[in-house]
RNA sequence: CGGGGCGUAGCGCAGCUUGGUUAGCGCGCAGCGUUUGGGACGCUGAGGUCGGAGGUUCAAAUCCUCUCGCCCCGACCA
């Protein structure tokens, strides 16, 4: 391609909208034109890296056995009251109607028409096990879109599933989804960490995330040096044991204003880990008290799984005071008419301090479950850096990361709803057991470039690159540069390399500048002064130094180290 | 949904407080000339319903009301 005939063009200035780096170099480079919010048309560029990384992913994906499909977008709200999950995306799902007054959604997803379409063709065993994928446009009403194509409300997501017989099998192509990701973002040149991951309210037994760290994700990565690596929303971290003296008698005292854990453990003259904290929420309506040392910090999310809750968040001061409790001095000890949700750190140790639930008051040696009753005793504690690793001991880091793939074992629950069902050997009917796995394309793209970047644009992998090459001839009267540049842009051509000429004529300022921006891993420079020692300036995006390379071996060159080379 | 900010040429912005000629500047764009290894320079030129509607006024980019859109923080995000 051509500068001069590429759709699309560089700017200076900064588009006032961006403030995402990844945004802002793909608005810079001409690569992306926002429409509305979270919705952006792909210009060349973009859609050539799109294209590059859905190669890929269709590569893996068939060698992994599975087909491809294209389901539709319009789906009938009706089959997402069936599968109940209307309520699960809410506000979220794009609804419409059509000249019929019909009510139709635009497809978030396809669990709900892939299980109808499974339920149609699968009648036995002998029809499973299946997978099945796409490459499809997804509408998801996103409260707040942002940050460019990292979090947009019409997307490209690649979106598999897989059908089994038992879990057993589930697990089997769990097992082979799982190896294809990493391949596939080892093959983009996108190191991404596997993490475990909530799987939320709807979500089956076990759940994975791919992230690609970088240090402008919004999601929180815990990770050990012995591989543990999970989402800080579902990560566990060793709590450590307490004081673990013989039971005292319960008694209250007066702390007179001390509302935090660390002026009443001060004021007590003992410590956080020796208190329990009680936190009060609003769950589905209902108050709740969540207890847990005070040393550690309530998890929400495990919260609301482990209250089976599709709707939780802290009580306001005034509906704490509302329901009879005084903030700063909640206490599962005698209180009544709550339920109670305690953190399994509740018996590390004995004769804690707690709230006195009146005025100025708190209780010391509260010890469990003599003291109080919990109606849930499970882990609620966020885990962070620094705590101690459940596996092995070691400490824990965190790193923030991206996602940018996240797969499910749904088990039957869909199908159960859906009715996708098969015959077993004896002729009983059993539903069909469930996977899902999910890629966002065009979110990867702005997380590569969130990874990889510096102050001059991008630097893309090469297995991604719009193009491998940018070929940068600086033009002089005189002088054979545009004619060996032409030479050596048909010669690329012809030996399969992607090269983009830039036959602009604009100063050298220029085309180095809207080179760097533009990212291409490798920059051939041909100038009068390369051509006076016959030779042209090869250089890596990456690297800081060129090197003269003679002009009848550098297609040989090039061919070589767009092979070789992972970056 | 709560909080904050912004809509003036393709992009970045000024002008608005205190209403008053043909609404400016930089980049970009077009033409001509001089330049050419890290965003050159000169001259000439094109390009605007000042987000939209209504109102106040002799007069509105500017004041008032309503409305639409976009961005950021939070909530939210199977």
């Amino acid at each position: 391609m051509r500068v001069t005939r590429l759709f699309g063009k560089t700017t200076r200035d900064v588009p006032a909208e961006a403030d995402t780096i990844s945004h802002q170099l793909m608005l810079r480079a001409g690569m992306i034109n926002q429409l509305s919010a979270g919705v952006y048309s792909y210009l060349p560029l973009a859609l050539r890296v799109l294209q590059k990384v859905e190669a890929i992913i269709r590569d893996e994906m068939n060698k992994a056995g599975s087909q491809e499909v294209l389901m539709p977008t319009l789906q009938p709200l009706e089959l997402w009251e069936t599968s109940g999950r209307v309520k699960a995306f809410g506000k979220g799902l794009f609804v419409l109607k059509d000249r019929k007054d019909r009510d139709l959604v635009l497809g978030p997803t396809h669990e709900e028409v892939i299980t109808t379409l499974v339920a149609r063709f699968v009648q036995s065993y002998r029809d499973l096990p299946q997978m099945l994928y796409q490459i499809q446009t997804k509408f998801r009403d996103e409260p707040r879109p942002r940050g460019g194509l990292l979090r947009v409300r019409e997307f490209t997501m690649k979106d598999l599933y897989s059908f089994d017989v038992d879990e057993a099998g589930l697990d089997k192509n769990y097992d082979i989804m799982l190896n294809a990701y990493k391949a596939i973002y080892e093959r983009c040149g996108l190191p991404a960490i596997m993490v475990e991951a909530d799987s939320g309210a709807i979500g089956g037994k076990a759940s994975h995330e791919f992230m690609l760290p970088t240090p402008s994700g919004e999601d929180e990565i815990i990770c050990c040096s012995c591989g543990y690596a999970a989402n800080v929303e579902k990560a566990t971290c060793v709590k450590g044991v307490c004081l673990n003296d013989k039971p005292e008698p319960l008694e209250p005292v007066s702390t007179p204003g001390m509302k935090t854990i660390e002026e009443v453990a001060s004021f007590m003259r003992s410590r956080p880990s020796q208190t329990y904290k009680t936190l009060v929420y609003v769950a589905d309506n209902n108050i709740i008290l969540a207890v847990i040392r005070g040393d550690l910090e309530v998890n929400e999310i495990k919260l609301k799984n482990a209250l089976k809750a599709t709707d939780m968040r802290l009580a306001t001061e005034a509906e704490v005071r509302e329901a009879g409790l005084w903030p700063g001095f909640v206490s599962p000890v005698a209180v009544d008419g709550f339920k109670v949700v305690a953190d399994d750190s509740i018996d590390s140790g004995s004769n804690f301090i707690a709230g006195g639930n009146k005025p100025d008051t708190h209780f010391k040696n509260v010890n469990y479950p003599r003291d109080f009753k919990a109606d849930i005793v499970t882990d609620i504690a966020a885990a962070r850096a620094g705590g101690k690793c459940a596996r092995c001991g070691g400490t824990l880091n965190s790193q923030q990361g991206i996602e940018v793939g996240h797969i499910f074992k749904l088990g039957t629950f869909l199908s159960t709803k859906l009715g996708a069902n098969y015959n077993d050997e004896q002729g009983q009917s059993h539903p069909i057991v469930m996977g899902c796995y999910g890629i966002g394309v065009g979110r990867l793209l702005g997380a590569a470039i969130e990874q990889n970047h510096d102050d001059k644009g991008i630097i893309w992998p090469m297995p991604i690159a719009p193009y491998q090459i940018a070929l940068c001839p600086l033009y002089r009267d005189g002088t054979p540069v545009g004619e060996i540049a032409e030479k050596l842009y048909a010669e690329f051509q012809a030996s399969g390399l992607e090269v983009l000429l830039d036959d602009r004529k604009e100063s050298p300022g220029i085309k180095f500048n809207d080179a760097d921006l533009i990212g291409l891993p490798l920059r051939v420079t041909v100038s009068p002064r390369t051509l006076e020692k016959n030779s042209v300036e090869v250089k890596w995006r990456n690297k800081k130094d060129s090197e003269l390379i003679p002009l009848d071996q550098v297609t040989a060159k090039m061919v070589e180290w767009t092979r070789s080379r992972p970056k």
